[in-house]
DNA sequence: TATGCTATGTGTGCTAGATTACATAAGAGG
DNA sequence: CCTCTTATGTAATCTAGCACACATAGCATA
């Protein structure tokens, strides 16, 4: 990341459209977003909309009781809050940072008029959106149907995905939140990965140090959705 | 539902536009659709959308080793195939038809050419759209948190919705397969419903008999999707 | 009425993960 | 350097749901 962000560090503002770009860019303010804030609450109307740079923002379920369950994950190829162009203004779910970073902020009238006015900045929006229901709809068969082991890899991809290097910061409390799952199961299945040399880690500190191991140790749910993902995003490549 | 099934069957064909009404009923082809029909396959480019009248279709993925989850449930509220106008052709889950009946099918092109290009057409599209995302994040959080028997009553719930009468034909083993889980847990799921009274079944017919009951059995996730379902569709209704 | 297929019922282990309850250790701040 | 907070390690016990193995019972068809 340079030292002076720009807006084309997000995948999506980097593939607008000239004109929309025109329209978006001056309407970008710069935010720092520490960790755990919550960028959105559920049912809220949203005023902005985000566009990461180098955080992660978790989308994610808590429960009457409490208990969590993220259900999708969004980095520097997404965008946080698309109930503003979905047309609901809002959501059940919490948008909170799970590593913290900056990303671009935008008053949502402005991103709903681009989004209403250009076919194309339309079809760029919907085709992440289509990315993000695929990584929603195999986390549910992968809370399914996979270990927690397996998960963790799972999320750990997906992470390393969405961040330069291969340093995480978030301790096993904060991943087990996300992966709805107990701290010791998390403790457990970092240890086992820890003993391969697949990972160490460190009071809240998290390297990889095999990814390839790690994809393979993983469920087959990373591989669909990161394919699915760049397949999608393939569209708004120039031709 | 009338001898004549009519396009104001579905909710969504009901709510268009007039505009959108007069390019697209003529396109409307009445289709029967038998149990167990896949209707849509993981990965191709669909060819034609789906309007269920008096029928369910279940969105599901299948896994490499074959294990099986459904993801959403759709019916006369809803349109399988919104990859047609999310802009990627197709997605990585199946369609299949979980309850037998009729549908109105309509070609991609027809939509997509309406969904360009009307706003309002676009966004009753878009915000049914969304009340399918809720009910995936929800599905996720159910697999995650809940018991088998609270994810039975949130199933028969949401089927019930979308049929006419209290009466499913659906055997255990193909319950099972949309929740992922064994046969025999449905069995079991299914006894202690019985036992309660609040459903009888034999040979593939279940019929609810206490749907109040149902209802405090079952966990949060119905009642979440349902609100928003509910308040996602209040747009479309004449102000 | 006999036959056979399919749906459902039941039982016996087994395991992953939950619950609870601590122990230890790494940093941060005084 | 000492203390205190927070992160991580570990262990005992419990339970839901799994895998596997059958038994039974509707219903259709010959």
């Amino acid at each position: 990341m340079a030292t002076q962000p720009d807006p084309t560090d997000n995948v999506l503002l980097a593939a607008l459209p000239p004109a929309a770009r025109e329209n978006i860019f001056p309407h970008l303010k710069l935010m720092n977003l520490e960790l755990g804030r919550a960028v959105y609450e559920a049912g809220q109307t949203a005023q902005y909309v985000y566009f990461p740079i180098d955080c992660i923002i978790s989308l994610l379920y808590v429960m009457l009781d409490g208990a969590s369950a993220e259900i999708s994950v969004v980095g520097n190829e997404g965008i946080v809050g698309i109930a503003v162009f979905m047309g609901g203004e809002s959501t059940p779910s919490r948008a909170i940072v799970q590593s913290a970073g900056s990303a671009w902020r935008l008053p949502a009238s402005k991103l709903r008029r681009e989004f209403n006015g250009y076919h194309e900045m339309r079809m760029l929006m919907l085709r992440y959106t289509q990315s993000l229901i695929t990584q929603m709809a195999q986390t549910a068969v992968c809370n399914r149907h996979h270990s927690v082991d397996q998960q963790l890899c799972r999320w750990l991809l997906l992470s390393m995905d969405r961040l330069r290097g291969r340093n995480l910061t978030m301790t096993q409390e904060l991943i087990a939140n996300m992966l709805g799952v107990r701290r010791e199961g998390v403790t457990e299945a970092a240890g086992k990965l820890q003993k391969l040399g697949v990972i160490t880690y460190k009071r809240g500190h998290i390297k990889v140090l095999d990814r390839a191991r790690l994809e393979e140790l993983c469920c087959e749910c990373y591989d669909v959705v990161r394919e699915e993902t760049e397949r999608l995003q393939s569209y708004a490549l120039p031709h």
